[in-house]
RNA sequence: GGCGUCGUGGCCAAGUGGUAAGGCAAGGGUCUGCAAAAUCCUCAUCGCGGGUUCGAAUCUCGCCGACGCCUCCA
């Protein structure tokens, strides 16, 4: 019985769908104005991690993640560069799905746009004013009414009194109470505009995810997910304007990851302590990040410096090392030590599963996955052939892959494999001979070229890395 | 000031009532010409102080400390 932790309730609770075997899951994307940095991949691998997991267990997952393709950030930007938002937008949109894909995540089942949204957003305001729930003021914007929803800050936790509202803002004067948020904002001069009821303008920030929910998955949705740093103020507006929409509960479970930890705090564009998704994968391999992820709690704050990095390469390196083939003079495993190594493959397959029902406890099952890797590995120790190492490897491979980890060998080109091929082979002369030094001198030589060489008593193998 | 999360070995970290998973680092073996990799062994009583309980890292109270949100933010 899958387990996830509901941040509206705060606590863990049973997952139940509301449709038999479909999970329609909603991810707050990014605005698109500049390159991704590693907490925004730590987000995506979260829901990535979750969405491979619900599909192992054997939903459909509709998985959307939109993009915030109009926003203030991006006209500023645009207007910087001299660019139309809308292409510099789109620009980063095609950037970001490329980093995404680098990562190893998977495509979201769809990704909307603000931009192709307008329609609908417009008619949801619209409905929002019939109701009650909000009002056109006198300077052109559109603000929803947060007195007007009765359960208004039970995502939070916050009551409307204890919220200091203009301690650190300026409260609009078009207001009818500090709260308030805007739906649609009033154009200024020579900014991108749509056209609506209320005049030229563009939609607020909140209002575009539960417009973009309603076309994509409907009034009722399963998980709504995102950085706990958006669950005030902007998944709580999104509450409110969804169910004072629809009349129904938007989502039945909130789920939020951590916030990725740079010098023991958030990394974020206003700190300025930012390490872009490309920097990041220009120095390490992308399943260091996921198993930077995997090796702590996704609700939890994550410790991003070169320790964990280290760390976290060195776990890849050594999940790697339990797909290995079998020595080649591997004489056979007996029997019984055959069915031993099975039926802990089998129950290391079980404490995974029962790691990630409950609420996805990556950690528990990285542990798992080290058990796994440390009975092949006796195997093959023990002389264990190819094929008596095949069903292990097997789930080995299989659980690896529900939590996105390629753990692939570096490839390199098969010119230059062919020449390394000729040193290893001019190299065992030299052993033969016992020119240890000469020998030695090849070994560092390639290491330094990123060639790593392993001797045992059946040969020398050798690999990128 | 308000809301919330958290404090487990040198480091990362799992674990919500019954005597502490896993990984990294470290030390010692096996293997190796030497290495590397793999493997084996060693390595904590859970921030501090009370309370509840036969029994608590796990519940409760207080204190100290860290982090997040309350403004754009994954």
């Amino acid at each position: 019985m899958l387990k996830i932790y509901n941040t509206l309730a705060r606590k863990t609770e049973e997952f139940q769908t509301l449709e038999p075997n479909l999970v329609k899951m909603y991810v707050c994307g990014v605005t698109v104005y500049n390159d991704a940095h590693v907490g925004h991949a730590m987000s995506a691998l979260v829901f990535d991690i979750i969405r491979r997991y619900l599909e192992y267990r054997g939903y459909t997952v509709k998985h959307v993640m939109n993009y915030t393709d109009v926003d203030d950030k991006i006209i500023n930007r645009a207007k910087q560069l001299k660019e139309d938002p809308l292409k510099l937008s789109q620009r980063y949109i095609e950037d970001y799905a490329k980093d995404l894909a680098s990562l190893n995540v998977l495509p979201a089942t769809s990704n909307p746009q603000v931009s192709k949204t307008m329609p609908l957003i417009i008619k949801f305001i619209e409905g929002l004013i019939e109701k009650g729930n909000a009002y056109a003021a006198t300077n052109g914007d559109v603000y929803f009414s947060v007195t007007s929803d009765a359960d208004y800050g039970r995502l939070s936790g916050r009551k409307l009194d204890d919220m200091q509202a203009g301690s650190r803002v300026e409260v609009e004067e078009a207001k009818t109470h500090p709260m308030d948020f805007a739906l649609w904002k009033a154009a200024k001069e020579g900014e991108i505009s749509w056209d609506s009821p209320w005049g030229h303008g563009r939609p607020g920030w909140h209002i575009e995810c539960s417009a973009m929910n309603l076309a994509e998955l409907g009034e009722q949705i399963d998980i709504h997910g995102g950085g706990n740093d958006l669950i005030f103020p902007h998944h709580e507006n999104e509450i409110a304007q969804s169910e004072c929409y629809s009349g129904k509960e938007f989502s039945r479970y909130w789920v939020h990851n951590g916030m990725l930890q740079l010098g023991g705090e958030k990394m974020s564009k206003s700190l300025g302590n930012i390490i872009s998704i490309k920097e990041f994968l220009s120095k390490r391999e992308a399943d260091v990040m996921r198993m930077l992820v995997l090796n702590g709690t996704y609700r939890s704050p994550l410790l991003f410096n070169d320790d964990t990095l280290d760390a976290a390469q060195k776990n890849v390196e050594r999940l790697k090392s339990a797909l290995r083939p079998a020595s080649a003079s591997a004489s056979g495993l007996n029997p019984e030590s055959i069915s031993a190594v099975a039926s802990t493959a089998e129950s290391a397959k079980a404490n995974f599963i029962e790691a990630m029902d409950s609420d996805f406890n990556t950690a528990g099952a990285i542990a798992a996955l080290f058990e796994l890797s440390k009975i092949i590995n006796n195997a093959r120790d023990s002389g264990a052939n190819d094929q008596q190492l095949k069903s292990a490897q097997g789930i080995f491979r299989e659980l690896a892959n529900v939590l996105g980890l390629k753990l692939e060998e570096k490839q390199g080109s098969a010119d230059s494999d062919a020449f390394i091929n000729l040193l290893i082979e001019t190299r065992a002369e030299v052993r033969k001979q016992k020119l240890w030094a000469l020998s030695d001198q090849i070994r560092d030589k390639l290491k330094e070229l990123n060639v790593t060489i392993e001797d045992s008593k059946d040969g020398t193998t050798w690999r990128w890395g």
